[in-house]
DNA sequence: CGTCAAGTTGAAACAGGTCAAATACCGTGG
DNA sequence: CCACGGTATTTGACCTGTTTCAACTTGACG
């Protein structure tokens, strides 16, 4: 068996509760229960259905989206490997938006009855994936801050620096560098310009010496530079645990 | 004692769950428990504040916002009364974001054993509030939309058409007015242009028949008409709710 | 090596922003 | 009841960040 904690869920958790060898274990069990696939461009569910699981990303990126009528099209978040969407999601009719693969993604369905039981005998566990839903919304809004008030610089400057600290607490980044397997249309789409603009955009980026990306890898040239172009703030991201609530304890 | 269906928290709930006379009678108590006010413009909560309890709004409006470091401003969320706060926010360290009065607000707090015992004695109720929390997270995604991929006049209008449907649920509209204590920097910042833009964009909204908007009053003239300027689809407020999973039950 | 998607460039247009002054509104106290 | 002061709204003139459109280039892949 691979070891738990290369599972990026497992990464991700750790850094807010710590987790016992038999959490890490119950965590390697889901991602292995009822694994799909869906190729790039294809929803993984469509606005409108009825959600009947929680989706565990294990490999590739998926985004939430809304569509216009007319085509215009809103990126609401991305979703990364280890990322898990919609906890009680079951309590909804239909989904208001459709969670759409960005490249190939392969995820786990998790029942409504997981977390009835995950709450029994995993309660870490489920203190985490709370956590981690309160996270996702805190992002959301950081998200309508950054499109509402930051300029087209900032906006980018501050979707990279996001996404490259959400890979690094995954365990998915080398030192700098991080898969970005983004189009511009997507960077587009997730912070309200145009793909024209968001193109002029990476490239003063890149002439500041902030950034490079080619080939859908980032590298992080200047971290402080980046955070600072784009007035990031990682106070959203609430990595910040309470060491004295949340530590491991072994029974 | 009040009739409890007067209070806007039970009136919002029951429009997705039917609740027993007990459940509205614990809505009733839940609303007398540790009362507080709070005068327009200062915070409920500021941000980086630790949050010790959840709110329940009784009177008056409130706002989610962000503050940048050079002032800019984005309100994330408006808070009507019946409206509560953050379920879950108990595992969070520090607030993100802060909640600031818009005018003089009323507003109980309820600590963390309150939902322990909801859950045990009024599972309906847990429910009903599951279902709101999870309703406040898709209208964040949908201002994200707003803000990011409609025009002004649009955004404009489909903040107007959200609070009225809203403030109606609640049982606060008579007809088709409601309250409307907002400034035009209010919405200006909730929609993310500027106050002077919001000016000229409510002048042709009031041109084209689709509303009047005096003295905190908002009239609504043409309902269908205003939907239609927003681009305006009420599926993200699930309003539709299961009748045979969630009707009332007494036992 | 051809094809299709993604990225890049330039020029022109416009939605919405900025600045500054004028007016209306509203509660308060004389 | 009116004058006052502070806040909110309205107006006009001008400006700019971003969009639009259309063409061109590069890159990935079978």
């Amino acid at each position: 068996m691979e070891d738990p904690m290369l599972i990026p869920t497992a990464a991700k958790l750790s850094a807010f509760v710590g987790l016992s060898a038999s959490d890490l274990n119950e965590l390697a069990r889901l991602s292995r229960s009822d694994v799909q696939t869906t190729a790039a461009k294809m929803d993984l569910i469509s606005e409108g259905e009825n959600p009947r699981s929680v989706k565990l990303i294990l490999r590739g990126w998926a985004c939430r989206q809304k569509l216009l009528p007319d085509g215009r099209r809103q990126v609401l978040a991305y979703l990364l490997p280890g990322d898990i969407c919609d906890l009680h999601v079951f309590i909804l009719r239909a989904m208001d938006h459709s969670i759409t693969a960005v490249t190939d993604v392969t995820y786990a369905r998790l029942g409504e009855t997981v977390f009835e039981e995950l709450a029994d005998a995993h309660p870490r566990i489920m203190q985490a994936l709370l956590w981690d839903a309160l996270v996702s919304s805190a992002i959301q809004r950081e998200w309508t801050t950054n499109i509402g008030r930051r300029t087209a610089t900032e906006r980018v400057a501050h979707l990279l620096c996001e996404l490259f600290l959400r890979m690094r607490l995954a365990g998915l980044a080398r030192g700098n560098v991080c898969e970005m397997p983004l189009t511009q249309i997507d960077v587009a789409d997730a912070t309200g310009l145009t793909a024209v603009h968001v193109n002029r955009t990476l490239q003063a980026l890149r002439a500041e010496g902030l950034i490079e990306w080619r080939r859908r890898e980032l590298h992080i040239r200047d971290l402080d530079g980046l955070k600072s172009a784009a007035t990031f703030d990682s106070n959203y991201l609430h990595l910040d645990h309470d060491e004295d609530r949340l530590s491991v304890r072994e029974f």
